[in-house]
DNA sequence: TAAATATATGAAATTAAATTCATATGAAGA
DNA sequence: TCTTCATATGAATTTAATTTCATATATTTA
């Protein structure tokens, strides 16, 4: 059995994950650092639902801040993030194509 | 840039660990398969609440199904989930101490 | 085949999370 | 120092997920 605390990190990683918001911003971050500006531009979001939910992802390790004058770059936890999504691609490309396509 | 399609695969892997009854359930069959009774009572958790979940876990490919008799043998998918699980042990260990300690 | 056991399911009720709106803060340039 | 630009934040609203309750189905045993 695993311990209570560990339990409740499990809840906390996946609950930031599980969310069209954070998810995009993410994937966006993949390409590189950027500021929350360049961020609402690629996702098209506006930029107080962008800095709500880079907060929660600064959080909890899964991006990073620097400052670089009036801007703060975001960058992605390339350690741990990004071996993860991967595997989670494994995953879903061979158990959940059927829902994917619509069919269930 | 991922598919739009690899995109919502993310939401449905997150999402459908994001929640401690499904979360508890998985920690609980990492032990081995159980029937629904023995989830059941591993987790304290009522019938109802656990054949809800465990229909959504099987659902994304996390555990599957065997009928034994009048019994329901639900497994772990092990060549998946329990790496992952793994992986997000390093990272919840490594940057999410703090917040599991209460002191933000 | 009637009763008991095991599990599933729809829908209502509850609870929780996400988004928006208005505004605050803080750095930088005129 | 006043204005502008970049970002953050609290609180209200909206939206969505979870749980419970009552009941259905399916298998086995008497």
């Amino acid at each position: 059995m695993i311990s209570s605390k560990l339990f409740g990190a499990y809840k906390l990683f996946f609950g930031t994950l599980a969310n069209d918001s954070r998810l995009k911003i993410v994937n966006v971050l993949r390409d590189g650092p950027q500021c929350v500006n360049e961020i609402c531009e690629s996702t098209r979001f506006e930029q107080s639902l962008v800095s709500h939910n880079l907060k929660i992802l600064e959080y909890h390790g899964m991006v990073f801040v620097e400052r670089k004058g009036k801007y703060r770059y975001y960058t992605l936890n390339k350690k741990t993030i990004q071996p993860l999504l991967e595997l989670i691609d494994a995953h879903m490309k061979q158990y959940c194509c059927k829902i994917l396509e619509g069919q269930r």
